[in-house]
DNA sequence: CGATAAGCGAGACGGTACGTCGAGTCTTGTA
DNA sequence: TACAAGACTCGACGTACCGTCTCGCTTATCG
């Protein structure tokens, strides 16, 4: 996401000069998730985020191109992890807690916050766009294979697409998420279970 | 959506003073649909729809209270209309071609830059973020009468919430508008309506 | 110096808009000159200067091009006008007396300050340059007339120019202004006088 | 001018470590030589520099405390020692001679950036304004030399002082080098040097 | 009719955030 | 210990929009 993660070439000049400030770093995304948390969908600015990890405007633009950047970084780090993958029970058992888990974790604060942030600053920003773009191909890919493994096992009905169904969930998801007109818990997660398996 | 300009109310003193000039409202409209159609998801800025309308900054402001009111008119007045509920065919059949016309439409200039935003927009504006909350509310109202006519009629499977199935369908346009992974065509909508009234 | 002073053609459209604050213009120009007479030298920024009246730092960049013009504006519409030409007596005294009047009216703050920030804002900025430049030539202008006058009289010592002689005036009081290793007193000005008329 | 690398002093530890490279000293004044004149007037950097130079940032802070320190030292290196004393002549000779002399040198690059952008930078860096003073100290000191020596020939008039007549003279010669509005050449020199000796 | 009350185009106003630039300092690995 | 490289904190820069506030003018309605 950040620096140079890949490389691995030793391009003959491997490093010179002083190397990036990891304690800088964390308290960047530190600060960014504070902030786009408690604000709840506030307004978080750069200058704030940079003040509130007690670093240099310029030590923020160095590293990432945008507010955005920052923001998903730090939700892949910090809060990205919560939501794992049932294992061991029926694919309609591993697909409502799935579903469910996403749901609880994202309704969470700093997630939630940070989550709207980043809605509200993509469309602002092509590049932060594209990033958010291939974060949800992620998360989309990790529940595909999920999915998968159902079918493997014959318990998805015949004549289902995952690749629907996989929109159905997180475009659910995200509908209600932004206007906030139903509730995304876990009976919700159920009944959307039960509609997309049957069958 | 604008200012009510009836006043219904039988104060003493129903009007004085010049009237609302029409034509700047229909210039008004006519330029946020432009700019955002063109600018394709650019920054559309009060002053750049005022200056293309004619107009001055705070006639705008006068009658709509945030950019994003104005768009949001403009795409009810004008790119609105064109998602009319089928009728008189199975449930299948009317399903399937109101998200196949849903589709389409939103996909269309200056409806697409429009719609992308309204939802820039509304991260930023409270007030706006209300005003799309309720033209989805109708829209969604909408495609629950048409469903509730075909469970009427003994079409929709047991067990199927209307609600539920209405947030899958306008989640997962949503959802692919937003992000741009898959398609929204026919086909999809035509696969999106089997897989909802399987079983 | 600011806003159309000339202009004279009534070019149809006379004016529409809301007009200059005149009360922002003199906080502006106040606080400038407050600030680089306080500061006596240090750094006078548009922020500092835009806080201090009270204005947004828009209002500053609207009206002049740069720190610099805030600040030669405010120096000729506060400061400028106390070196009076004096009337009335030999060539001598009239020059001894304007020379003395000058190296005193610059010395004191916050005519000092302004003219030291002119000078190191000048080096950075070529349009304040191009200003001071005009300035010292209008400055230069009144001195000469009094040499010409002077001439008219028979007071001027044959072969000499009047060019020169301003030149070396203005050249010496620049010169220790800015270097500060001699004095800028009526002893000085008085001798200067002198060398200047003597033959 | 940069940091005594003697150290005279017999310490028990006279020297550790590398010496300072001679070439980079040789390569960091001849760069800011070049880019202040090529630049002629122009923002010169300590980035700037150091890169032309191929030096680090650190290695011109380690030996010049700021950017004008290392111009100078680049002025008094390289383009100083062109003003050669004339001797062997009258007063009305060298002087002449001697203020043409620094009339044209001034006016070459790379010098003319030089002074120009010491003269910048002055404004806003004490420690540069003490050294140009000292650097001016010096120049005056010589020139004064001379006319003290013409005195004692008897070429000075009566109640002339030394000291003003330094200061008109490389005053007008700041004057108008600054502001450009009148010539240096060795007219004027002449037309100088007569006005001073008049009488 | 005049008085009063809007609406209008224009544009100046106080603010807030932006992204960039240069300064001087600090930290690497190498020589 | 000097050096090239380059990351760091800091502070000012000039710009972009925001939403509000005058201007002078143009319509309307009312007494």
């Amino acid at each position: 996401m950040s620096a140079d993660t890949g490389a691995g070439a030793p391009e003959s000049r491997p490093h010179t000069g002083r190397r990036r400030n990891e304690a800088a770093r964390q308290a960047i995304l530190d600060a960014a998730l504070r902030l786009a948390g408690a604000a709840g969908g506030e307004a978080v600015t750069i200058d704030a985020i940079a003040k509130a990890a007690g670093v240099g405007k310029q030590t923020v633009y160095r590293w990432w191109p945008s507010k955005g950047a920052v923001l998903l970084e730090a939700l892949v780090d910090r809060a990205g992890q919560d939501v794992t993958v049932p294992e061991g029970g029926s694919l309609r058992e591993e697909l409502s807690s799935f579903i469910a888990t996403t749901f609880e974790a994202a309704q969470q604060e700093p997630a939630a916050g940070v989550l709207r942030t980043l809605l509200r600053e993509s469309g602002r920003d092509p590049h932060l766009a594209e990033l958010l773009r291939s974060y949800t191909a992620t998360r989309r890919g990790v529940l595909r294979e999920l999915l998968e493994r159902g079918r493997e096992r014959g318990e998805l009905p015949a004549g289902v697409e995952p690749e629907l169904m996989v929109d159905q969930i997180y475009g659910l998801f995200w509908y209600r998420f932004v206007l906030g007109h139903g509730p995304l818990d876990s009976g919700t997660a159920q009944r959307l279970t039960d509609a997309l398996l049957r069958g």
